[in-house]
DNA sequence: GCCGTTTTCGGCCCGACTGTTTTCAGTCG
């Protein structure tokens, strides 16, 4: 696939490999941020290479333009298939070590030949990195931990990269003469963060042809799935694995039965349990393959149907948890959830001003072209030096350049924030006659997550009792297949926020969704407003928020519940009642 | 590998923390 993510990839892949190797970290670095640029490119990338524009770019140097254009004649890139070539691959997967850096990583190859996860985990075991030089009992069993988290979520993949693949089998099924029907079920539809497995169910009356099409070698080239297939089949079901990445269930059933299999495959266990004792209840036998009164069979066209049946309002699929929805469906009380169009503006915008990748200008710009009305700036406080944290000269620079955005877009309206690190002792980054001067303060954890709970649960609530903040940043800490969330209680900081008018952020960003979607409900119950917040590092990322707006459904939130459904009158007016407070 | 410029090579986010070591290297945010 030629696409600029492919291209983006095979660079991220290229500095994952010198990062290994040992090679100078800067070299990795510059093939990151190449790859980072190109994801964010607002240009084409086909047009850049025709108008021979590339050098224009900040970045591209001569070594990172021809392997563009070598790709783009090619298909791939020969410095990228001889690294490839001469590289234990295994080394790659210990660089997901937490504790584990290229150093260490090559210290354990020559000294005890580890080259992959399997061999990391036995000498573990078998305490052989207490016989290296360097290596204690504590980073034998941080390593360890490690190991274990990234055994936990081996054959896991986020709900993002999950949807994109299953809507390409979706696609190609559809397409199918054989199949009437086809729809994404299980985790995936259900939109959990993370999922360990693409469902899919079909309709078809004649299943043969599906599944023979479904393991066949046109769909393997369709879907460029390049060979690396293990295939599965039973009587009733046909397993894909790709790669070690995605694991894919094809249920193929006669579209009578649609419905019941597609409600079935969607779950969860504990919705489906309480639906099925519902059934009973009204006289019915609820079964993945139909619905019976007594030994009548009762056909449904599609899922709202089942659900009316037994008395209950259509339940979205987000929702199926069995965590109250039966009831609200009963009573007629489910939610409204929020759309992607409810969203009127973004906060927590970073510019290069910090670590951003794009100025204020393109951040601004890009809002504006997206239909957005306003746009919250929250570059990072001064702490962050890793991140180029703003000074209060930096600020006051940043500031006046707001101002003339402001006059030059009038209809438009951008808002002066930052997302200030909530320090160790709980104080804000800055001292409260700083504070004061933003429309918007937004607090973040950044640094010392090994805080056991109750430390940690003490200073994010000693952060809220700052008059200046706004908003709470990403409230767990966690990043999803790398790193947990740091430990904290989050119910007293949920009762905090309520008593306080805090708002708390929804972070975007695919690798946190964070808060998880049982905290927004609860949330949600306290009367705790969510900011659905890309933390945008470039244009590219300002869509974090559209794309993440079905897995804030799954926490239950309607337009009201979320704050950036706000129109920006009314969110100005927010914060200087907010001001009028201090 | 890129950048900037004091046009030729040194700096590139920088400091805290951790664990190991015995004075510091590696990792991380």
């Amino acid at each position: 696939m030629r696409n600029k993510h492919a291209l983006a990839d095979l660079f991220n892949q290229i500095g994952t490999l010198l990062e290994v190797r040992g090679e100078n970290p800067f070299k990795a670095k510059a093939y990151y941020k190449a790859a980072q640029t190109i994801e964010s490119l607002e240009t084409d990338l086909d047009e850049l290479i025709r108008n021979e524009r590339l050098k224009e770019i900040p970045g591209f140097g001569p070594a990172i333009t021809q392997k563009i254009l070598e790709w783009k004649s090619t298909g791939t890139i020969a410095y990228y298939e001889e690294l490839m070539k001469t590289t234990p691959l295994g080394l790659l997967d210990l660089l997901r070590v937490p504790g584990l850096g290229p150093k260490k990583i090559a210290v354990l190859a020559s000294a005890l030949q580890i080259t992959d996860l399997e061999m990391l985990e036995e000498a573990c075991h078998n305490n052989r990195l207490l016989t290296v030089p360097g290596f204690g009992p504590k980073t034998q069993a941080k390593i360890a931990a490690g190991l274990e988290f990234i055994r936990a979520h081996q054959s896991s993949f986020l709900w993002g990269q999950g949807m994109e693949w299953a809507l390409k089998f979706q696609r190609a099924l559809a397409a199918h003469p054989a199949v009437s029907q086809v729809e994404i079920a299980g985790s995936l539809r259900r939109c959990l963060p993370l999922n360990r497995r693409i469902d899919l169910v079909a309709a078809s009356p004649r299943p043969p042809e599906v599944t023979a099409f479904f393991t066949g070698s046109e769909l393997e080239n369709q879907l460029e799935l390049s060979g690396k297939v293990v295939i599965q089949q039973t009587a009733e079901e046909s397993t894909i694995t790709f790669q070690r990445e995605f694991n894919v269930h094809l249920i193929v059933v006669p579209p009578e039965v649609f419905p019941f299999a597609l409600w079935f495959h969607t779950g969860n266990e504990e919705h489906k349990q309480a639906m099925i004792q519902r059934a009973a209840q009204l006289g019915y036998q609820l079964r993945p393959d139909g619905l019976q009164k007594g030994t009548t069979p009762v056909g449904c066209h599609n899922e709202a149907e089942l659900y009316q049946c037994l008395g209950l309002a259509y339940i979205p699929a987000e929702l199926r948890e069995n965590r109250g929805e039966l009831e609200a469906a009963a009573a007629n009380r489910l939610p409204k959830l929020v759309e992607p169009e409810d969203i009127q503006g973004l906060f927590h915008v970073h510019t290069n001003n910090s670590d951003g990748l794009s100025t204020l200008r393109e951040m601004v710009e890009g809002a504006i072209s997206r239909g957005y009305h306003y746009l919250g700036i929250a570059d990072h406080s001064q702490s962050a030096y890793y991140a180029h944290g703003l000074t209060k000269e930096a600020l006051r620079r940043q500031w006046a350049a707001i101002d003339e955005l402001n006059q030059e877009y009038p209809h438009f309206r951008i808002f002066k924030g930052i997302e200030a690190d909530i320090l160790p002792s709980g104080e804000l980054d800055y001292d409260p006659e700083t504070l004061s001067q933003f429309d918007f303060v937004v607090g973040s954890v950044h640094s010392h997550f090994q805080m056991d709970e109750v430390e940690m649960t003490e200073r994010i609530l000693k952060a809220m009792d700052n008059p200046y903040l706004t908003m709470l940043g990403h409230p767990s800490g966690r990043i999803l297949l790398s790193r947990p969330a740091y430990r904290v209680n989050l119910e007293p900081v949920i009762e905090k926020a309520a008593e306080k008018g805090i708002i708390i952020e929804f972070n975007a960003n695919p690798y946190r969704m964070d808060l998880d979607w049982p905290w927004c409900l609860q949330a949600k119950k306290r009367g705790v407003p969510i900011a659905v917040n890309p933390d945008a590092h470039s244009v590219g990322e300002l869509d974090f928020t559209r794309l993440s707006i079905p897995v804030v459904r799954k926490g239950w939130l309607e337009k009201s519940d979320v704050f950036n459904t706000k129109t920006a009158v009314e969110i100005a007016a927010f914060f200087s009642r907010k001001k009028n407070n201090y």
